[in-house]
DNA sequence: AGCACA
């Protein structure tokens, strides 16, 4: 029951010549509000003094469910820090950690009942948990966090996707893997009023133009090899100085041709050779720049034979 | 209903 004021789980803390800290009567618990990357140092401080419960227990899994099918789905859930999956015998228990009770609060109802699976028709039970999700060595906040090449491969299997700006489709910076099964997402600082989390990569102007990143491309039936590529996919809004700009240094490069068309852009772009056209093909396939928005650039041989100019 | 990791 609520209104007992005891815990409903026994600790053996404290002994009898340390109480803990004082509450005062009547007063409300205090709840540090520690920024994320303080808030796992749960070392050397002896007790857990009454800490929040910010972790919630789920069940209901399917017997193969996968820690990372588990963080996938929480990674959506705002004050979501981290998750784990633990077997009783074969049976999964999910635990995750949120940044703050009430987050976790909000979690647990918006799981509750859901059906994880359809195949195996596995319905989630949530429930708070007994006590919180231990994290290791809290998280790393050095800039290596923010390299793009650390934080691939989460959601799905994209092999080289790298994230800038999140749409509806390509969310939130995935978390980084860490030791045994954890999860330890970096944090970026989390706005309780922002909705989800906005990855904040530091993105130096480069030297020369790169792409942001790379995502994964649809369409991969292609056309005999030649030395001119089609691009396209581009966007609405491309900017044909940046698509120069990011071609135009690359080895081989002889001409660029941009065809603006009703809806799309396409463009077509000349080496002196196969080979610097082929090595294009594959280092830019589904490249991102600024003004493409958040969609990669499909990068094929053109289907005819196109003679620039 | 089943609550582990350190």
């Amino acid at each position: 029951m609520a209104g007992t004021g005891i815990h409903p789980y026994h600790q053996q803390w404290p002994p009898a010549q340390a109480p803990p800290p004082p509450t005062a009567p009547g007063a409300p618990p205090s709840i540090h509000h520690a920024p994320p990357h303080v808030l796992f140092d749960n070392s050397n401080r002896g007790p857990p003094t009454h800490e929040e419960v910010r972790t919630i227990f789920i069940t209901g899994f399917p017997d193969d469910v996968k820690e990372r099918e588990l963080q996938n789905l929480l990674r959506w859930l705002p004050g979501y820090e981290a998750s784990q999956v633990n077997y009783k015998g074969d049976k999964a228990m999910g635990f995750a950690l949120f940044s703050s009770s009430q987050h976790a609060i909000a979690a647990k109802d918006s799981l509750q009942d859901m059906v994880f699976d359809v195949e195996t028709k596995s319905v989630l039970h949530t429930e708070m948990a007994k006590k919180n999700l231990f994290v290791k060595r809290g998280i790393v906040a050095d800039s290596d966090a923010y390299d793009q090449s650390k934080r691939l491969r989460t959601g799905g299997d994209y092999s080289h996707a790298a994230y800038t700006t999140p749409s509806p489709f390509h969310p939130p910076p995935p978390p980084v893997w860490g030791p045994h099964g954890y999860m330890a997402p970096v944090p970026p600082p989390y706005d309780p009023y922002g909705g989800y989390p906005v990855p904040q990569v530091p993105m130096p102007p480069a030297p020369i133009p790169a792409p942001s990143s790379y995502v994964p491309i649809q369409n991969t039936k292609d056309n005999p090899p030649c030395n001119t590529l089609f691009i396209g996919n581009l966007g609405q809004n491309i900017n044909e100085d940046e698509l120069r700009g990011l071609f135009s240094v690359q080895p081989g490069f002889k001409q660029m041709k941009v065809l603006r068309q009703e809806r799309h852009t396409v463009c077509f772009i000349e080496f002196e050779d196969l080979n610097s056209a082929t090595t294009v093909h594959h280092s830019l396939q589904g490249a991102v720049i600024p003004s493409s928005g958040s969609i990669g650039m499909r990068i094929q041989y053109p289907f005819r034979f196109i003679f620039l100019q």
